[in-house]
This record gives structure tokens, C-alpha cells and sequence, in this order.
DNA sequence: CCAAAAGTGTTCGTACTACACCCATGC
DNA sequence: GCATGGGTGTAGTACGAACACTTTTGG
């Protein structure tokens, strides 16, 4: 079967960007190419568009077959058009980017994905097409909402401590916080509050846990 | 000629959401379609993408075909892609959006628009395609800009006055400022400079006459 | 001389910054 | 008992918000 049009078009893609912290370091997550063009190199998972679904649905989608993440809260990044950025022909890629708890991450390959692993931003393999680019558009956002957002806490899980998410914030925006003014600033705001319980893990005092009082209104980026 | 894939492929347009300030109110440029569908309809102006062009390249070409302008600063938005949004086939539109300065436009109808016009943001007529949307959303981006950015001194002509520049901020972000206070802002940021005349307006004191310093600079929007 | 917009400083409150020590635990 | 990260308060500064009167012109 085949499509035929009066003049040319383009073909659509999604490409996504999902970030994460482990091990205290940001990371992205990459698939390696199971197909040509680029095969065998890492990629952002991605792919293209259906006719009857939205670009946010197809993210989601794709999101899902390569990565098993579902659920996850997107948010566009930009669209990325050069003429020659796809070997293959015009491909137009609508990129989007998340961030998601460093827990709970099923990772499998999908279709036109025979790997997936979480790279650290600052140690990135050479990536195909330009995704490269699609990383540092990403990465330069993400960092720039970091400073004036609380999107930084849509990289905890159920539970967390306060250490943890300063850490959190201080890879996000690539510089150290002060912790009594990062305490005081992130309490101030009534988002998260003591779940009661300690957390123990070394030869030190245990960390309160903490919880997002309303997940909803994590979501609010401005 | 017709043009044959193996997948459906979409359309792909760009949108344009030029901003300008006259007579006080915060205006957009509008295009009365000349053909099916919504012919006879006010749109954005925009078009679809060339083969061989980029996505900002189309997006100046548009806006130089069909509203003569050149030489903008353009901004990527946004990129709507729900599916059925046109009536033809699916199409995917990246949207851009820029501030000029009211002066110096010639405005002329171009290939698949039969009449250009400018409307005030709150006047403006019922929209063809979802570009109401597309409107309401650049209106929301520029506002937000407006808070924190410089890209307000993107809607001045050469020579302007304190109290023209202040009214472009108050239409953008819709609420009034202080006098004294945008004035102190706005020379602390050392952009713009007294050029030593006068403009006179009317039965009251003259006011000094402002340029940008450095034209570049005002490009810098975080 | 009157109407109209231009121009000009000070005070107050708040939010961010810098900074150092004690606490609870595991080994 | 010591090493390790967890937890806490205060003082100084800088920035934004509120606020009213004088100046210059045209008619």
C-alpha cells in the first residue's frame, strides 16, 4: 500500500527526552538503533507519527513500546526541522521531554529498539541524527525551569529526603545550593510535607522522608 | 507531478503570530483567506513547509509573501498537530511568533490571501482553523516574556518615548505599572539612550525621545 | 491660567544570601 | 569514640512595590 499526495510532505517523528537522577547524576535515557539509518548507535526514543493520533499521543506511545514508561507527564521541547537532518528523506521531529523517578523504570527494547539504558548527561555516546542538539535544547530548559519551578519534584519518588531532592535540583542546574536555604525555600512553599518515618542508609543520623501533599500540583509549570 | 510513500505522511505548515502595538492596544496581523477551506475567513498567516527550506525560513517567507514583512526576529511557539484540525488532511502546524514595531509595515496580499489587516487582541473576529489557539497561546507566551524579558523594546520604532514604551508593556501583560518604577527598571538595564530631542504630543510638556543602544541585545530572551 | 502628560526620590517590606555548629546513627 | 551525613537560625543585602508633587507645553 502506498500514500500519494499532489506535492511533497514531510515525514513527522516524536522524540523524546526523559530525564532522571541516579546516583546522584542526571541521566537521559537512550535506545539503541535497531535499524538503518544510525543502526547500532543510541538514539532518544522516538518514531513517527500516525495519522490518527496526536503528537503528545504519539510520545506517549512510543514512550511506552521502547521504554515501558507509562503515564508520564510531557511537556513540548521544541520542533526541530532542518532539511537534512534524516538521511532517509524530510523527517520533522516534534521532541518532548519529561522527568521521571529513577524507580520503577521497566526498560525493555521495542520494535525498532533492540536496547534502552540510562546514560549520564555528562558522559553521552555520540548520538544519531541530530539528538545530540535535541539533548542540549532539553537539558538548557530543564535547568532554566529548575531555577524558578518545582518541577524538580517530578523526579521523586512515593517518598524522599530532603537531601536527596536538593541533590536533585543541584545536578538539574549544575551548581551547588546551600541546604538551610533550600530547606527553608522548598518547605515555604506547602508542597511536600514529613511522612513520619526515617530513612537509615550509613553510619549517620537517619533523614525525615518526605511526600508530595497534592501530585497534581506538581505539574504546574508556568 | 505527485509525490508516492510507503507510510501516510501529513502536511506541514508554519503559523505566524505577528504582535504590534498601535493606538495604545495590543494588535495581531490577520490574512482573509482566499480559497476553500475558510475561504473568505481571517487566519494567521503561514503556509506549508518547501522541501528544501527550513522551518524558520518558511516561516519568513510567509510572512514576506503575504504581509511583506522582513528582517523579523521570529520565535518558535508551539506545534499543534491535533489530528484532525484541518479539514483537508492532516496537518501539522509549527508555530512562530514576533513583535514589530507598528511603523514601516506594507502590508499586500499575497498568493493564497486576498487581504491583510490588522486586529486588536481583543476585537478579533472568529478565527479559521484552531488558530484561535494559536492566538491565545502566543498572547500567553508573550505575556509571560514581557515579565521577565527585555523583547518589549522589539516593539519600538527607532525613536520612542518612555510613556509608548511603557503602554506596549501594560497592553502585553495587561495590567498597569508605575511610572516611576518601570522607568527606574528600565534605565538600570542601560539598553536604551536618550537621543537629545523632543516629542511633542499635544498640550503638555514634551517628552525625550529613547533609542535602543545596541539592536542586537534586545534579541536576548531567556 | 488651565488642562494634560512628562518627569522625578524615598520609604518599606520581603525575599534571597551567606554562614557554623550540634545531632543521631553505624561501625 | 569517631566518621558521616542530617538538621537547624540569624543577620545583612538587594530588589520590587507603594506613593505625590512639580515641570513644561498648547490653547
Amino acid at each position: 500500500m502506498t500514500y500519494t499526495y499532489e506535492y511533497p510532505h514531510p515525514a513527522v517523528t516524536t522524540d523524546i527526552v526523559i530525564f532522571t537522577v541516579r546516583d546522584a547524576k542526571l541521566h537521559v535515557l537512550l535506545i539503541k538503533r535497531g535499524m538503518d539509518p544510525f543502526k547500532g548507535s543510541w538514539a532518544l526514543p522516538g518514531g513517527f507519527v500516525r495519522m490518527e493520533e496526536s503528537l503528545e499521543d504519539c510520545a506517549k506511545r512510543e514512550l511506552e513500546e521502547e521504554a515501558g514508561l507509562k503515564d508520564v507527564y510531557l511537556e513540548q521541547l521544541y520542533t526541530f526541522g532542518t532539511p537534512n537532518r534524516d538521511p532517509r528523506e524530510r523527517v520533522i521531529s516534534v521532541s518532548y521531554y519529561t522527568l521521571t523517578p529513577s524507580e520503577n523504570l521497566e526498560l525493555k527494547a521495542g520494535t525498532d529498539a533492540s536496547e534502552a539504558q540510562w546514560f549520564a548527561i555528562d558522559e553521552l555516546p555520540a548520538l544519531a541524527f541530530d539528538h545530540s542538539s535535541i539533548v542540549e535544547t532539553a537539558r538548557a530548559r530543564l535547568s532554566a525551569k529548575m531555577e524558578y519551578s518545582t518541577i524538580g519534584l517530578q523526579f521523586m519518588p512515593e517518598e524522599f529526603t530532603l537531601s536527596q531532592l536538593q541533590t536533585v535540583y543541584e545536578q538539574a542546574i549544575g551548581k551547588e545550593l546551600d541546604k538551610r536555604n533550600f530547606r527553608k525555600w522548598i518547605l515555604s512553599l506547602n508542597l511536600i510535607e514529613e511522612t513520619g518515618k526515617k530513612f537509615s542508609r550509613g553510619a549517620h543520623r537517619p533523614a525525615m522522608l518526605f511526600r508530595i501533599i497534592d501530585p497534581s500540583s506538581v505539574k504546574i509549570i508556568r
